[in-house]
DNA sequence: CTTAACTCCGTATGCCTTACGGAAATACGT
DNA sequence: ACGTATTTCCGTAAGGCATACGGAGTTAAG
């Protein structure tokens, strides 16, 4: 990538033209970005992202592999069309209620976004393209900690934070789904093909703990793990810590 | 992968036969299965795991590619048998101290371990290969919130917890990492190669928080983000959080 | 009506996994 | 001692992938 593609891809996310005005001779492109933009979510949505391939863009949109090449500058550069896209696809609500709601409801709306399009938690992306479905995003981020007592730094800490469990937690989530529909295998079929060979292999007794605990929890689950619940337990944990800091904070202020 | 590769891949993890002790006759082996495991471990520590190859595994051992297959399966045994082989690298230490020490010193030692082997991440396991070492790992976790008052549902509740957590914390520090490294830009010159063009293309104040906050937090890293002080930081909120949670039920335990 | 600009796409390069089958090496059974 | 079953190593081929390059055809500007 070089510089040409990065202002390329800006003036492709923000929907603007910041070079030549792009000259209007020649054919009429067949479809607009929007449309490769979209058509590369649908195949991401339904493949995920190791599956998701130029050539299957350009099927969907009735075009032949190259000429994807001259709606946008590359594979990563796609992604990162669709990623902006994705992001603006619900609306960010206005934040509500104490601390904890708002917390609560960012939380929840990333989850609900990794569920709604997995693949975004295979997209390898410190320094994200930056568009303004994704500006937008983390400014609301911060709107819902303003106000509440943190220093800037802690604010971006806590997001950080709220951001790093809810993305482990999400993937944890969407593995298992993802593994149980492609295998077409449960968790209990799988467990009762490894059990026996496990129980010739491992040393009687070996793992007591493991034994105790994996048994209350498979009982309780129905399945290895409950995602959706550890995503609420941790959350209250988290949201626990969180507002501990600034408890322990506000009676110096008082003073 | 149907039920022979089940028993050969357990076979191979926890070095054992089960099935026919297998014949003698024939060419020895050139390498051992060892070797290829380390080899393959070489290799995606090199070059992470979309990188990793069996050709490349091969060419490593002075063999030719279809060679590999008799010594494994398939590339994502091979993973599975990496994973466990990596995960036994490092002594697992006896847990000392309060549970906050305890269960800081399991989150430094994943944290540790995916800095050592980036890859790992990478590694899209529900239903984990289960070896040894891996149980073992499992055990430890458990071994380090035992005696501290939680149910045996909430033990697995806050194993999940740690585990998300960390994992996604990690998961940031490596990506940033490997960003810097692989592109050879500092985060000040991608910043600086963006920050012109964002200025045309963003209206003036329509991020007050992000600035504000934004530049915060670039003071004080010179960088995007400070992924160790993040997990630091993250770490502290989510210990607050569990104690909390005993806290508030030993007291009913005494009256 | 010439020509510049642009779209669409064929081809080629160089990767990847893994199924299949053949050749060579080895040790067992007799 | 010798045939034969077994095993290793590997060549080939099928079917994927991204993308560099250049050519053919289409359209609008001058």
């Amino acid at each position: 990538m070089e510089n040409g593609d990065l202002d390329r891809t800006l003036e492709l996310l923000w929907r603007r033209t910041l070079g030549t005005p792009q000259g209007r001779r020649g054919p009429k492109q067949r479809v607009s970005v929007d449309e490769v933009i979209r058509a590369g979510i649908a195949v991401a949505d339904e493949e995920g992202l190791p599956a998701f391939s130029m050539r299957k863009v350009a099927d969907r949109l009735g075009l032949k592999l190259m000429s994807v090449y001259t709606y946008v500058p590359g594979r990563s550069e796609l992604i990162g069309l669709m990623v902006d896209e994705v992001i603006g696809e619900v609306e960010h609500p206005p934040h509500e209620g104490d601390l904890r709601n708002r917390i609560t409801g960012v939380a929840r709306h990333m989850w609900d976004e990794f569920h709604r399009h997995p693949w975004l938690l295979q997209v390898e992306s410190s320094r994200p393209w930056i568009g303004p479905n994704g500006s937008e995003r983390y400014e609301w981020h911060l709107a819902a900690l303003e106000g509440a007592g943190f220093t800037d730094l802690e604010m971006d800490l806590v997001v950080s934070l709220i951001g790093d469990f809810t993305k482990g937690a999400a993937s944890t989530s969407i593995l298992a789904r993802r593994t149980a529909e492609r295998s077409g295998i449960t968790d209990a079929d799988w467990w009762a093909m490894h059990a026996p060979i496990l129980e010739r292999v491992m040393t009687p007794g070996a793992y007591p703990l493991s034994g105790r605990v994996g048994t209350a929890a498979g009982e309780e689950y129905n399945a290895i793990g409950d995602p959706d619940r550890s995503f609420g337990f941790g959350l209250e944990r988290l949201l626990d810590g969180v507002e501990l800091l600034l408890k322990n904070r506000k009676p110096r202020d008082v003073s």
